[in-house]
RNA sequence: GGCCCCGUAGCUCAGUGGAUAGAGCGGUGGACUUCGAAUCCACGCGCGGAGGUUCGAUUCCUCCCGGGGCCA
């Protein structure tokens, strides 16, 4: 079935003769959906805009499903529709089923996402947290978009992090401090009081952590096994020697200079390692590479891409999304994050407080551009005012009319039928409802999740006003309405799907 | 000194070329014998500054100011 918003779309590109944009006016006297393309066009055109514009609302009334056309402002085309087009659109959305809105990519790709990535020297913190909600939401949207998306976690268990972490629960287990440069959060003294090496048992309480945030992992990487590939990576990668080292030429592959691959005393560099690591990487088979890293290292970028050019694969094929830090307050002081100190917060613990939900829903509702302020006092106390509830409630309300409504009243597509004229708050929550694919898309391919939370509490907005008017259940008007109702239901827990939050059917 | 991110309402944030810039929190006042009031309705205040590109700039470009981060 044609979705009949494209199929509106293209109807006036024809008749524009130019791709047209849909939008919704803020203004509701502007119609149910406007485009700006005689604007556009009338540059080139070397014709007045609304010359243009005049020509496109003529064309426009013949469409099928449009009521009027008319010109306004500078240009432009303002389209009021029809309740029938509402009925078909929200029958071709029930249609769509569990797929409305998916497959919007337009090559699939096998894509790899690596986040997280903490080593193994503490529990997993809010700034790691962030990091992994923000990875596997895109991962989430990739996916629905139709990629073939993995997640891995790489830690490096050789280094010298590992030593003083090791060091430092082995103090205490003498009944010593952990020394200066070691690691001092009360985590510690809990991993003394257990036999064995540390290491196993941190990195599975730390997986465990993330499981329970809904965070998982198709696969982990060691940075030892890493390592053992580097003269593999190094033969294929643009070299030279100079000072006894042996450098990469990533200044002509777009980074800011060389790289030391091979120290003068013949040990190799982390970058040795990373290059070894992407080579890894697109070996599996993966189109895509991307990297999900906080913006202390945004250094990075220029040298991982260098890699890929010089492992034959384009640079922007390795993807590095950066996300901005989180800055945690405390009674309105600030504290500086430092693992090493234990001055941190834990993901555990802000759990605890506000509750898996609220805490993903904290993480993704903020651009990843965007630095996240956190007042670990207030977070608690503001869950109840959280936004995510308001959309979750829109949920759990409908989830409640379905259930009281008689038996097989729930509608299909193909027999909906609107009675009466069409109630604002009908036609605001159906256009509410077919802007999910663009917006989904739109977030997949920005690789910005924050845009569906955004849109939620829209929808859920829409909705509570819809219900708030219109009663449902014994109404002329039930079939129509209980069909909306399914729609929106489901569209609101895609969108929470997409963010790893729950949908709950009662509250 | 170089590079990256950010300055939008009292606070936390949406809005990557369109019409009168939006939400939540906080404040005030209203609405439940009706499918769930965790809801709805009403009231205020704002694009850091200066230039430029454009028919049109919160959005794109340059510079300045301010906050954060990385490197040197």
């Amino acid at each position: 079935m044609a979705d009949p918003v494209q199929r509106l779309v293209l109807a006036l590109a024809e008749a524009a003769g130019a791709p047209v944009d849909l939008e919704r006016p803020g203004d509701s006297a502007h119609g149910d959906y406007s485009t700006n393309v005689a604007l556009q066009l009338a540059g080139q055109a070397r014709r007045p805009p609304r010359e243009i514009a005049d020509e496109l609302a003529l064309a426009a009334v013949e469409v099928d499903g449009v009521a009027r056309a008319f010109v306004a402002g500078p240009g432009f085309v303002n389209l009021e529709l029809e309740d029938s087009w509402f009925v078909e659109t929200l029958g071709s959305v029930l249609s769509a089923g569990d797929g409305f809105g998916s497959g919007s990519a337009e090559v699939p790709e096998r894509v790899q996402i690596e986040m997280v990535s903490a080593n193994p020297t503490g529990p997993i913190t809010v700034a790691s947290a962030r990091n992994g909600a923000y990875g596997d939401c895109v991962a989430r949207l990739l996916s629905f978009a139709g990629h073939t998306v993995e997640c891995e976690y790489y830690y490096n268990d050789a280094g010298g992090q590992m030593d003083r972490f090791r060091a430092s629960v082995e103090a205490v287990r003498r009944g010593e401090q952990p020394p200066e440069d070691g690691y001092h959060g009360d985590y510690i003294a809990g991993l003394a009081g257990l036999p064995g090496d540390p290491v196993p048992r941190m990195l599975e309480s730390m997986e465990t952590s993330l499981d329970r945030f809904r965070i998982h992992f198709d696969s982990y990487e060691r940075q030892s096994v890493v390592e053992t590939e580097i003269p593999e990576a190094i033969a294929l990668l643009d070299t030279f020697e100079a000072d006894g080292a042996v450098w990469a030429r990533t200044s002509a592959h777009g980074d800011e200079k060389d790289r030391v691959l091979i120290r003068s005393d013949g040990e190799p560099t982390y970058f040795a390692a990373d290059a070894a690591y992407v080579r890894r990487k697109y070996a599996k088979g993966f189109d895509r590479v991307v990297y999900v890293l906080g913006a202390d290292h945004h250094g990075y970028v220029g040298r991982l891409q260098a890699l890929a050019e010089m492992l034959g694969h384009p640079r922007d094929s390795l993807e590095v999304l950066i996300y901005q830090l989180v800055n945690l307050t405390k009674g309105g002081e600030a504290t500086k994050m430092s693992k090493r100190r234990g001055d941190v917060v834990f993901l555990d613990e802000f759990v605890a407080e506000i509750g898996i939900d609220a805490a993903r829903w904290y993480l993704v509702s903020r651009g990843h551009d965007q630095t996240i302020e956190i007042d670990v006092d207030l977070a608690a106390e503001k869950t109840a005012k959280n936004p995510v509830f308001y959309v979750q409630y829109a949920h759990a309300r409908i989830a409640g009319i379905v259930r009281n409504a008689p038996a097989n009243s729930i509608p299909h597509a193909d027999h909906l039928a609107a009675v009466g004229v069409l109630a604002t708050e009908e036609r605001d929550l159906v256009k509410r409802v077919v802007e999910f694919p663009g917006v989904a898309a739109e977030a997949a391919l920005r690789r910005a999740p924050h845009a569906i939370p955004t849109y939620a509490i829209r929808l859920a907005d829409d909705f509570h006003r819809f219900y708030h008017h219109h009663k449902v259940l014994g109404s002329p008007e039930q079939e129509f309405r209980l069909a909306l109702c399914v729609a929106t239901k489901d569209v609101v827990a895609r969108c929470l799907d997409l963010i790893g939050v729950e949908a709950p059917d009662t509250m």
